[in-house]
DNA sequence: CACAAAGTTCGACGATCGTCGTATGATGCC
DNA sequence: GGCATCATACGACGATCGTCGAACTTTGTG
């Protein structure tokens, strides 16, 4: 029922920054980033399959960058913000604008 | 004799992050940006091979991240700070210091 | 209960990665 | 010139990655 959520402080920078080096999770992370509230896995990367996206998670999710909860038939994901920012303070500020720069 | 070096307003936020995320890499950068002198290739990461060095600088150049230039017989390599701030803000600062915590 | 919807699991695949050793170049010094 | 030093090029290897489809589980709804 509970998934894998690493601790806060054992937050790994290898394992966040290569999360974040592949652009369709890039792209995920921007859009959690964006609208604050949680999201269905469904309604994100709608070109790829679902398997592919249920990997994408979790590698995000192991990476400590975003909480899972299931309601209903759906999965829920919202971005560990606060975790991340006390981890690696900067980080995703730096990384997430210039993924804004590149959307425009 | 030249390298490929990418210009400023090429880097790709994918391939910096992708560079930054071996741990062996991230030490070399964090070399690097504590002393602002560059320095031979061969002062770095003392226990890998002369090629996986090789590739490593390679990586961290086509990149963006490093300069490099030949000096005689040996290479020598400059973090690319100010092209990399200006195109990442913050970036390279938050990466280095959760660096530096985790080497204390 | 039967069915639909949302995710997961399980191989599988080609591609890329990190690492190595050996051979090869380029440069400086005796 | 001969030799040592520093780095590159070229496979090669096992490991990991991103992707997929098919089968399955879980949950809600008729």
């Amino acid at each position: 029922m509970s998934f894998e959520h690493p601790d806060r402080n054992s937050l790994d920078i290898s394992a966040v920054l290569h999360a974040l080096s592949d652009p369709q999770r890039l792209g995920m992370v921007a859009e959690l980033a964006m609208s604050d509230e949680p999201r269905p896995c469904g309604s994100f990367a709608p070109g790829i399959s679902k398997s592919t996206r249920t990997h994408h998670f979790r590698v995000l999710r192991e990476a400590g960058l975003i909480e899972q909860w299931k309601e209903g038939t759906c999965k829920m994901s919202r971005l560990r913000r606060e975790d991340v920012d006390a981890r690696f303070p900067g980080l995703l500020d730096s990384v997430l604008s210039s993924q804004a720069v590149a959307q425009v």
